[in-house]
DNA sequence: ACTTTTTGCGCAATCGATTGCATCTTTTTG
DNA sequence: CAAAAAGATGCAATCGATTGCGCAAAAAGT
């Protein structure tokens, strides 16, 4: 009663005499197949409650029918959006997704990649860990024409397909926003600018203040990984000036947050006293008091492209010959953190 | 120089003049080879850029060293931190994971059950779906005495390991605390009652309200899915009451926060006129104003322990005759929302 | 009635790694 | 020094599904 080894094709065709071929041909629909035929396997089947041996079937036709995703970390909301995104896209097109993170670090990144390869996925979504500096790993991949799409974290040395956000728009917008409503000194928290996404953002921000006539003052640009403990020293720093600002665009909303608990705890007003517009829209950015302004990545809509770009050409025969760079939409959020005019 | 089709185990020993079995046996450094030959393959295989084929390899040896994950949404902090948890795991004892969401339909459930069931995964972990009632699916790994364990959303007509926190203590602490802090009528926010977690969860409430001799009001308790609308409308029911309540404790930090907002809204001020508490600890929960008290779910080490009972059972010989079910602690995290007292 | 085409299905090889058994060589032992 | 033991490697089957080719029977065409 309770098989305890799996039913296979050559099973059904024993216990209706014929061949594993034909199995296997009926349960396709395959056309070679009599209707009669077909239905007696499929119903054979069903009552032997036979479940195809994906792995078998994967081996013979090269195809596992699975894509690859590497994260420096799952639990983040970013990320675990994006995941879901991808994972709607893989799932409606009868694809599989096997997710690693490397935490960031270079070595498991490396590992992971690796062992992807191994498991022969069709294709490999990834975002680059903080320490990734050499890309020989990916090689492997682009060797075999198995398709990448790179997403947020990405370097112009990769020839790959990439999903980012227009980050010189997102200084921009966050700079210009803030001027627009009245703000004079407007500070920036940037991140590391060996990314080009920081420094994107920093020349959207440079661009936005000199459109606007306004001077800028590397005294007001501070350099640091975004953390919250970044957010914090910075913010004192800031307000040790000679001339402190009165509002700050900070790359990410954790920072800008950080920003906002120190300034209300030595009781300034925000947004009166103070103007403060984040990056990325958080779940916290709109619930906390005052709300942070920001941007929102798209991230559950850059998930969905970067899976149907992917699946797209792992299942086009005549690759793109050409790397697209999708550039998604940011979303400029007002919210109370930096609303001084209305 | 691009080698567009893979090499195998079979090209290495071509090169070298000797039988792909040899090479198998080197490359897996089986003691029948000798020590010089071993070398000279691994010098090969190295040479050549060899990457193992995971898939023939999981054929024939009938174990693909991957582990199949299925939550309702993994775009949410619980899940997506306890599938980090499960994927450190995973990862150093050298397992995949295959991730995929329901999206709380059962329908989807099914299918995913099947699909992770023909990819063979080695085990299963799973939390279900709203609207899971039915459980034939999971029959075909418990037929096939393929470990599963379940975590978070469990009942008990499963017959397989599970990871669950102790609902009731989590009831009894919430409340308890929000009576030590001197609140006086106490609402409960309920989630649906079908499901034993809400249900324990409850239980925790009355008996703490009665081992402190206060009465229980039917009237205080309130069932609902637990979403933000769910929490604003349970205020608004809860202080149209004739004696309303002085704090509650609602079912998530979600509906808190819903609660608050409202509270604030109306001018009331938080703790002093009225606490609140919730459950498992989301990232907003800390960071807005008045903070939330909590009840932490360990949803990282939840995933580890998953991970680490699963694979031990994949690994051992002789499965565990009985289902274990670990209870996981929870820890109560006093914030403003519920200090009124000091 | 005979050839040609179509239809339906089976044989056997294939995908790449693994492994029980056989074979051959070398070393040890009585 | 022969026999037994140990050491090193090869042969061929196996995992389960797929598919090119071939064969036979039925249908269509002349």
């Amino acid at each position: 009663m309770d098989q305890k080894s799996s039913i296979t094709i050559h099973d059904i065709a024993r216990e209706l005499n014929i061949s594993a071929s034909t199995v296997s041909r009926a349960l396709n629909d395959n056309p070679r197949i009599s209707k009669a035929t077909k239905e007696k396997i499929k119903a054979k089947a069903l009552e032997m409650g036979y479940q195809p041996n994906t792995i078998a079937s994967n081996l013979r036709n090269q195809k596992t029918n699975t894509i690859g995703i590497v994260v420096p970390l799952i639990n983040r909301h970013f990320f675990s959006s994006f995941i879901s995104g991808v994972e709607d896209v893989a799932f409606a097109a009868g694809y599989n997704v096997i997710i690693s993170q490397s935490n960031d670090l270079l070595e498991k990144e490396k590992q992971i990649v690796h062992s992807l390869f191994s498991n022969r996925v069709d294709g490999l979504i990834a975002s680059l860990s903080m320490q990734t500096d050499e890309f020989d790993h990916f090689q492997l991949f682009s060797k075999k024409e198995i398709p990448i799409v790179f997403f947020d974290r990405v370097v112009p040395e990769l020839e790959a397909h990439k999903i980012v956000v227009d980050d010189f728009m997102v200084g921009f917008k966050a700079t210009e926003h803030l001027i627009q409503q009245g703000y004079k000194r407007i500070a920036h928290l940037a991140g590391p600018t060996v990314l080009h996404t920081y420094r994107d953002r920093m020349a959207g921000y440079r661009a936005a203040l000199e459109k606007n006539n306004m001077p800028i003052d590397e005294e007001l640009i501070i350099y640091s990984r975004l953390t919250r403990i970044d957010g914090r020293d910075a913010i004192q720093q800031l307000l040790a000036l000679p001339q402190p600002p009165d509002a700050a665009f900070c790359g990410n909303d954790t920072s800008a947050l950080a920003m906002m608990v120190y300034l209300k705890k030595i009781g300034m007003k925000i947004p009166q006293d103070f103007g403060l517009i984040g990056f990325s829209d958080e779940p916290f950015s709109e619930v906390v008091t005052p709300s942070i302004s920001t941007l929102k990545q798209p991230a559950f809509e850059m998930g969905l492209k970067a899976a149907e770009l992917l699946i797209q050409e792992i299942e086009s025969k005549n690759r793109l010959s050409k790397h697209l760079t999708i550039t998604m939409p940011t979303e400029l959020i007002q919210r109370e953190s930096s609303s001084r005019i209305r």
